[in-house]
DNA sequence: TCCTAAATGTAATAACATAACATTGTTGCG
DNA sequence: CGCAACAATGTTATGTTATTACATTTAGGA
């Protein structure tokens, strides 16, 4: 295991996310992981159950797409922002303690309690401009 | 039909959805819409497409769904969040300034042109709590 | 060791979405 | 009106994403 406590299959699953300069699809990972010996959907989408509670990797929403984090300790709770460009689909992945704060207060103001939150901005990079 | 410019089946999917208390996927509503001779998910699907397009109708990305749009004349550029019950299902839509700009500001920053923003909180609401 | 919980393997199926192509309806113009 | 151009529709097939169900194996603690 290159990571601490991964299994095997969570390792194969994150050091893949984690080579690909781009989001990856569970049906992806598949593709590219079945010399590895992973062979059925569902041995991905457990890895990434793990992945993401753990923190490790993020679903893009919008892209049905998974992505390693880009932080080296990203908390869970905290809220998580993506950028992604429709062209060229890097993804940039940031936190804003302002829009945090924001939704928070929208939540207290309703007794809402947030479990967990996607903000995601497709659009197109300056590269790709 | 009972909307502005809309086509029949247009019109039936956003009546389908506005009497609806919670999101529809594309699938809930082709069932419900079987007796008015829908038949196939395209045709809810393009339906969708315009309705999304016109801002009459919004995609919830984490959950594969749709709502009618709560507001009045919601602008399709503005940004737009939802809060989500997971235990009821109910979704409430809302928009902030200051989110939003703290958005805009990121993406200036770094020359990114957005395109369409999804902010999705998910939790449990008061009632449900 | 023995028990238990976690992880894995495998097949089948469910749920969500689009491609391709033929047809019909609407609008505006000569 | 008659025609062209475009938008919307109908229909079939297929592609993509995700889960259910159940059997088996593995890892860790009493
Ligand atoms: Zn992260
Ligand atoms: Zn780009
Ligand atoms: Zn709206
Ligand atoms: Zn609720």
């Amino acid at each position: 295991m290159t990571e601490q406590n991964l299994t095997k299959n969570q390792d194969l699953v994150l050091n893949q996310l984690g080579k690909s300069k781009t989001p990856m699809s569970a049906y992806d990972l598949l593709d590219s992981l079945r010399d590895k010996g992973l062979k059925a959907p569902l041995q991905i989408y457990r890895a990434l159950d793990k992945l993401t509670e753990m923190g490790l990797a993020h679903r893009l929403e919008s892209l049905n797409a998974f992505v390693a984090c880009a932080h080296p300790n990203c908390h869970e709770n905290e809220l998580i922002a993506f950028g992604i460009c429709e062209k060229c689909n890097k993804v940039w992945e940031f936190s804003d303690d302002e829009v945090s704060n924001r939704l928070d207060l929208w939540a207290k103001e309703r007794d809402f309690t947030p479990v967990k939150t996607s903000l995601e901005i497709r659009g197109i990079c300056a590269k790709c401009a």
